[in-house]
DNA sequence: ATGAATGCAAACCTTTTGCATGTCA
DNA sequence: TGACATGCAAAAGGTTTGCATTCAT
């Protein structure tokens, strides 16, 4: 099944209705693929198949898209919230440089020792698919 | 050392001034202390203090705090920037609750296995001290 | 037909900034 | 005294909301 007949599934599933706008807006997401991107850059991308949808929608879009699990909202760390597509992709979590901003994705295996200590250790149950860790990416560690 | 002390020293090293205003919200900040707080929290608390103490002060108070590594700011997901007295303490990762928002200390050398991973596979330098780990906490867990 | 979605504009909220005034060193 | 810190008010910037209109079902 294709990711469009996958998400026009999932609208009908919840009562949501199909909409030009927001098929453009999963089409922007769909360019971007697993990059992070602000509302913001998602309402340009927009700009450029479908003229004239609003910011507002862009966001009550992606508040929607979200509830069904076609986006997801990342923890930047800053003040602008970024988001990005999983489609049917699983959450995982991410590596995030301080430097450059960039954002790379890891294997949820990798962490899953450190997700037997934490629960054995304090009892903590963590959202390995929520997780940013911050650092320093390779290239900013050469680069300074 | 006492806390205060410790903190008119590190003022006077950075040339930064004592004032009445920071000496309230240090104190404050030590009202709370491991807890994470917003800056209106702490204008409010201030405000029993000392009062008339304006929030840009301590918006300004906590960037000055965070420089000296009195406060660290945390990342919570919302929209809200959260703040943290770490006063003498080295910085150390964090594991915040998603259900009721406690954040737990977690001791740094529990990470150096993950630390020592991150760096190998992917050349990834992680900031230990920044780190935040979501998830749900005993408490929660059980509770529900 | 009718309730949900949109566009537009205004409101919101947290954080930041400019500037005149006050104050620590 | 002189640079730094404060209070006040206004700006900024991302996000949300109210409302009349349009549109998918």
């Amino acid at each position: 099944m294709s990711c469009f007949e996958k998400f026009h599934e999932l609208l009908k599933e919840r009562g949501f209705r199909l909409t030009p706008q927001r098929e453009a807006i999963v089409e922007a997401l769909h360019q971007v693929q697993g990059d992070t991107v602000t509302a913001e850059r998602i309402h340009e991308l927009v700009g450029q198949l479908e003229p004239g949808i609003d910011l507002a929608t862009v966001y009550r879009t992606l508040e929607m898209l979200s509830q069904i699990e076609f986006v997801k909202s990342i923890d930047s760390g800053g003040k602008v919230r970024l988001w990005q597509f999983v489609g049917a992709e699983d959450p995982h979590p991410h590596l995030l440089c301080r430097s450059c901003g960039m954002l790379f994705g890891v294997e949820p295996a990798e962490l899953e020792q450190l997700s037997g200590q934490l629960r054995e250790l304090y009892g903590f149950d963590i959202d390995i698919g929520q997780l940013t860790i911050p650092g320093l990416c390779p290239a900013c560690r050469q680069g300074r």
